[in-house]
DNA sequence: TCTTCTCGCAACTATTGGTTGCGTATGACT
DNA sequence: AGTCATACGCAACCAATAGTTGCGAGAAGA
């Protein structure tokens, strides 16, 4: 349903500093390297990689104005990524019912 | 709702290895760093460091049995991981859509 | 012009995911 | 019992990455 996992996606978002990024550049609508650092325990230069990571799998796009590159989150790639998530939720979710259902058959049978 | 988000638990659902350790211990009801290592493009070693990342934030609970150690799923810590993943895909999703609409009603107002 | 600000590049460190090799202990087989 | 096989744990090592600091360059503004 939502194609193949994407491991570039994940781990992407799988750092928590770039989650406090993407959801500072959600706050924000947009957001520079410095601008961002100045609400991170990090330093500029980290925020400035990190951006280049979520640049490369998508989730953001930087754009160069005058003496500064602004970043805005690309919607449709988040949206992609929060489906993954969701979706890799719900398959352990149906496991751990399975399994649960089958322990529980077992149990019956027991006590029978 | 679902309480603090656990950075730990993130970054252990964050790798991909350990995701699909995940997987096959769900799929086959547990299993050694071994057994796991088989089925997975890594060495046995690599599985071990794994599953001791993941027993060290709760999502699995390794028991020493003869001369090897199964490990098993810890449902519940995996179910808070779930609702998590779901928690935070939830608070984008729902930072997209009030984007969307501001952004619409802002392209309304500018063609009044 | 001169200053200031922001960026990008380079060097360096710590952590982590991966490897291989080796020693040890437990289970199995004769 | 004695031996063989197997599973584990530990240590050393390598590559990638998240972080730091320092510095040089280019655009904005006084």
């Amino acid at each position: 349903m939502t194609g193949p996992i994407d491991d570039e996606l994940w781990s992407a978002v799988g750092d928590p500093t770039r989650r406090r990024i993407l959801d500072l550049l959600l706050a924000g609508g947009g957001g520079t390297a410095t601008t961002l650092s100045e609400r991170l325990p990090v330093s500029r230069q980290a925020v400035a990689k990190h951006l280049g990571v979520l640049d490369r799998v998508g989730l953001v796009h930087g754009t160069p104005s005058g003496r500064e590159r602004r970043y805005d989150v690309d919607e449709t790639q988040l949206a992609r990524a929060v489906a993954q998530l969701t979706s890799v939720g719900a398959t352990w979710d149906a496991r751990l019912g399975r399994i649960k259902r089958i322990s529980e058959e077992i149990q019956r049978r027991r006590q029978s």
